[in-house]
RNA sequence: CGGGGCGUGGCGCAGUCGGCUAGCGCGCUGCGUUUGGGACGCAGAGGCCGUCGGUUCAAGUCCGACCGCCCCGACCA
């Protein structure tokens, strides 16, 4: 890590990522391998990807609630499919009060199983169904490579839990929290994404179908930015969530889960980050604006600094998150580029000439050119100003994560062609039979790229799968994914 | 767990064939001058050289073991 600034982007995309979410304070590590201390700065930003989701999920109709930390383990046995895929990467709490437990406790790594349980005890007719459900939690996966937001071993996020009369009201919700978390994306983090159902061999341990969004990142890679499980009887059948129907007939519920974790901090920092650093969305960044004031002598200070202070009230009042560096020991100079690898979306500047001439500076994140980036304004109607290039800001980080995006996405019909496109980097759309064998050898081809989905827009139509040669319904994205 | 790299003030590093009081840059503290794109001067503070054990008159330096971290793979939100 260079004294200023963070490693380019350019020069090493792993480095670029560990120094740019150290050095802008949004998470450290922490004594424990795999663990992260999360910094106010980056759970900030966690708490607006929060906010714009929680506000989804009450208004679509679901309440939040909180279940416990600790699972039995034999609870995680009783579907045999999901104990098995989770098995390798839990932690397991073996002793309490000084005393061997007689049985063990599962640090939950997802909470199907618990809340399967209390679903049994709850649901007895088709009147308290559906139920819709979630929760804010930290869940704990002991896996063996770690990164800082993309993967750790304990995170955060939220889990959506609910039951259903029938398979279609299921499916329906499944694929409704997975237009929630693609609203989120594109609208509040301004991450263009993919939809699509996930491969068997990618799909959630105990799902009958599982739904993704696909995120593109700078470096080109994919990342699983949100899933959404429909699950079928199969933790209905496990734990007994049984509910009597309108002709008074036992019938077992359907279930669906659907989570969004703190990865999609780091999906936030890698799909919009620049050699400078980071380059904040308005709607999740923590400060949407950095007040710098300018002045070189204490003549001016004292009257620049009212200003500024009328100014920041008034961006305020009108709404938005607006921070004022009034740092005495640094230069506005250092500022602006402190600021700028912040991702603050927009700077303000008041200096004596602006005061003069009742005008002030802004400068946008998401332009590199200097000078197209900075405009001087009125200070009459600033609040209106900013708002409207912070809306602008936000369409333009979406504009450009898009274009990137479309520029490294190639529908393929040849295995030459497919092998090509990921050697260099992107994304290959292909007809895929769906079986692990083919997955296995795409995977060994090209060195782990990976099914992403099936997405979900595609149009109806048959072909051969690019590696077997058997009948395929669907085209598939393949990619090297985080 | 396999391969590669690295552990020396907060951060980044130097420290030659073992030798004297362990150094440099950044950062930090104080004072003064500065301030519209990463300011400067002066004076300071800050180290069990990852841990343990060996070799030696003498170990940051040589040997061994262990621990930790980073990068690349197998596994994953």
């Amino acid at each position: 890590m260079s004294a200023q600034g963070v490693t380019p982007q350019s020069e090493d995309f792993a480095r670029w990522y560990t120094d740019v979410v150290q050095k802008t304070e949004l998470a450290d590590y922490a004594p424990v391998r795999g663990c992260m201390i999360i910094r106010p700065y980056g759970y900030e930003l966690w708490e607006a990807v929060r906010s714009g989701l929680d506000r989804r999920f009450k208004a679509t109709g679901h309440r939040n609630a909180y279940f416990p930390l600790f699972i039995p383990m034999s609870f995680l046995q009783k579907e045999a499919e999901h104990i098995e895929g989770f098995a390798p990467e839990l932690a397991i709490v073996t002793h309490g009060g000084g005393k061997e437990l007689d049985e063990p406790l599962v640090v939950r790594p997802t909470s199907e199983t618990v809340i399967g349980y209390a679903y049994a005890n709850w649901i007895q007719s088709y009147r308290d169904l559906p139920v819709l459900i979630n929760q804010w939690a930290n869940v704990v996966r002991w896996e063996m490579r770690t990164r800082l937001f993309l993967r750790t071993l304990e995170f955060l996020w939220q889990e959506g839990h609910t039951a259903h009369a029938t398979y279609d009201e299921a499916q329906e919700e499944t694929l409704r929290m997975l237009d929630v978390y693609a609203d989120f994306a594109v609208n509040d983090a301004a991450i263009p994404v993919v939809k699509g159902r996930k491969s068997s061999q990618e799909k959630f341990a105990g799902a009958m179908y599982s739904y993704t969004i696909e995120a593109m990142m700078r470096d080109r890679r994919a990342l699983q930015s949100g899933t959404s499980h429909n699950l079928g009887q199969n933790f209905a059948k496990a734990f007994e969530i049984k509910y009597l129907d309108r002709s008074n007939e036992l019938q077992y519920c359907w279930t669906t889960s659907w989570g969004l974790s703190t990865r999609m901090v780091g999906g936030i920092v890698m799909a919009h980050g620049d050699d400078k650093g980071l380059r904040l969305p308005p709607v999740v960044a923590p400060y949407q604006v950095v007040a710098v004031p300018i002045y070189k002598t204490d003549a001016e200070k004292s009257v620049v600094l009212p200003v500024m202070a009328r100014l920041v009230a008034e961006l305020r009042s009108a709404g938005l998150r607006v921070h004022v560096d009034d740092r005495e020991e640094v230069s506005p100079g250092f500022k602006f580029n402190d600021w700028e690898m912040r991702g603050v979306p927009l700077r303000l500047e008041v200096g004596p000439k602006d005061v003069e001439k009742a005008s002030a500076a802004l400068v946008r994140r998401d332009i590199d050119d200097r000078k197209q980036a900075k405009s001087f304004v009125s200070q009459a109607g600033l609040a209106n100003a900013v708002t409207g290039l912070l809306t602008a800001i936000q369409a333009s980080l979406l504009q450009q994560a898009t274009v990137f995006r479309d520029a490294h996405m190639h529908a393929v019909d040849t295995y030459g062609d497919f092998k090509a496109v990921i050697e260099q980097g992107d994304w290959a759309l292909a007809y895929y039979d769906g079986s692990a064998e083919v997955e296995d050898q795409i995977k060994a081809d090209t060195g782990g790229a990976s099914s992403r989905c099936f997405p979900l827009d595609q149009e109806a139509g048959a072909g051969k799968c690019i590696v077997s040669g058997r009948p395929a319904k669907e085209r598939a994205w393949f990619a090297k994914a985080y």
